[in-house]
DNA sequence: CTCCTCGACTAGAGCGCTCTAGTATCGAGC
DNA sequence: GCTCGATACTAGAGCGCTCTAGTCGAGGAG
């Protein structure tokens, strides 16, 4: 049905130059006058010639490629992603995402990303082990985005957690609220430090640390913390929650709302992202906003400066969150 | 840091057999004894040999490479490219993602896609124009998945979305309910053939066709939709809705109940796509599921049966929906 | 003993680019 | 006139695989 794809020799014979010249104007480089240049062009055009990536990469002594390994359907994922293709373009790098869904392993993600001959890679919210993270690292530069590791040669880029949850429990503190709970967020990425930030933010105000609520990093989690939220006795009931993630407070809000509870009335609650429904009118959620463009910029940052800069590892990437105020935390009545 | 990566010529050496045969066992075809194949594995193994992908693709014929053009972050393309990754597993083709983001275009994605030399390639949720979709059909296979368009060469894979109206408009009727509203999902992928689907459905059951609430595809779209049916005077408020999509249905239940009436007591709603939310416990969303294994198996059997069986064209794949009974749905009252 | 067949293996020509080391041409400087 | 240095362009050797067309040797048939 469709001729054979015409490659740069035809352009060449067309054009009537050789076809290293093809590869010069393709590739923007000098050492083409600006005549031949336009004649190239217009030949390629009325071939419909388009490079070959494959071969390109294979001649060329570096790929420019970095691998991204993410998790498809998660939406804080999603706009990371979209900062990474961002950034790379701005340090002339060239993304490959590898998906890793319910049925695909991060494993077999990154498998497939070692073979395409990524210059290195950068792990959104991984979750393999060290060890297997230090041995990616001694083949690639190895970037490991949200999730905090201690492993030989991985750079970290993360939000400060603990800043985060520091800023929620004094933002609540500030609306005169004095008995916070914290829903945890388990063994996600994160919870450890959010935790701890919540903790240490809490006796830094001179209030009792509650016990955790066990919750998790989605809506049922977080409708399954407020259940037992509301079946503690009227009088321990906190006035106010951090939630791990944004969607667990969603859950949250959602099924105390549903349980006669106000909100912000009868419980303040801050999440945690500031994922996009987050904003939404109807929802409107106060949360510690992660900054996504930061965060994929100094990754692909992080990434390029070992590869091109032949910068060394260099301590963990801490980018600073923000409290966004809306509307489900209001004044301790 | 890391020393040259090891060659195809570099296994031979080691194994003491020519690169040829260390080709075809890593290709896995005939022509090896045991006794070698196990030598060459060792060898390669020893030397943490990984084939080249780049170069492999360059030399073959084929390149056996599917392209899926996707959103970054939609929940349900999440699911889709899971079952796209299955269901090219089993054609042995290799899926290649490129991304669709707020600052990524559909273009663009595809144009990263077509200098890969992917073979065929599937654009989900697609909102190029047709004659664009044309023109690259006209280039190599191409599919539409969920979104259906009438263009030279593309092959479509849809659910059908008038059947799925008619379940849950029937479904509603069989509870009782005599006013049905459907909140319009605009120009959404799916949306003329859900609103037709909504008419036919209602006529044939000899109810009067309300008219359209505007709504959108977000939870926010389903918010405003709510407003506008709390606004209604009561005598002309509906007791049912058919929403275009599970966000929208989500963001109108939402709504409703914080405005005092209760799902499904006051208004049931049906949603669409059965996303995972759909299903959380205390969200239990009733919805019309939309098959992604079904989806994505068709989307890849049909590209593949274009390269491989040469067979033509052929109607677009249209892929029955199903009912989802949960809690958003009651009898009439 | 010769002829065939068959399995195991190899040589070598690509695939479509990139890039180094050139050659040709031309104007300027002496 | 000759050299020099640019500038514009080309030849050709890879990059690391795949795959066709072989070679080689062992065994079976006649």
């Amino acid at each position: 049905m469709s001729a054979e794809r015409p490659t740069m020799e035809d352009v060449a014979a067309r054009a009537g130059v050789s076809r290293a010249l093809v590869s010069i104007v393709f590739r923007g480089t000098a050492g083409a006058s600006e005549r031949t240049r336009e004649r190239v062009l217009a030949a390629a055009a009325d071939l419909g010639y388009q490079p070959d990536r494959r071969a390109s990469r294979l001649s060329r002594t570096r790929t420019r490629m970095l691998g991204v390994v993410f998790g498809v359907g998660h939406a804080f994922h999603g706009d990371l992603v979209d900062s990474l293709y961002a950034a790379a373009a701005v340090s002339d790098y060239e993304v490959v995402l590898s998906g890793v869904t319910p049925r695909r392993p991060e494993e077999e993600a990154v498998r497939a990303l070692l073979g395409e001959r990524c210059e290195g890679i950068v792990l959104v919210g991984s979750a393999l082990p060290s060890t297997a993270l230090a041995e990616l690292a001694a083949r690639l530069p190895t970037v490991s985005l949200l999730r905090d590791v201690r492993a030989e040669g991985v750079d970290v880029v993360r939000t400060d957690e603990a800043e985060g949850l520091r800023q929620a429990v004094a933002h609540l503190h500030g609306l005169g609220h004095r008995h916070i709970v914290h829903v945890d967020g388990g063994r996600a990425p994160g919870a450890a430090r959010r935790r701890q930030g919540y903790r240490s933010a809490v006796r830094r105000l001179g209030l009792a640390a509650s016990p955790l609520l066990p919750g998790g990093l989605t809506e049922e989690d977080g409708a399954r913390a407020a259940g037992a939220l509301l079946s503690l006795p009227p009088g321990e009931r906190p006035t106010a929650v951090t939630a791990f993630n944004d969607r667990c407070a969603l859950g949250l809000v959602d099924a105390v709302r549903r349980a006669g509870l106000k909100v912000p009335e009868g419980l303040s609650v801050v999440g945690f992202d500031d994922i996009r429904a987050a904003s939404y009118a109807h929802i409107a959620l106060t949360t510690i906003r992660q900054d996504a463009d930061a965060l994929g910029r100094l990754a692909i940052e992080r990434a390029a400066s070992r590869l091109d800069g032949g910068r060394p590892p260099g301590s963990p990437v801490v980018v600073a969150p923000a409290l966004v105020v809306r509307a489900t935390t209001g004044a301790h009545r």
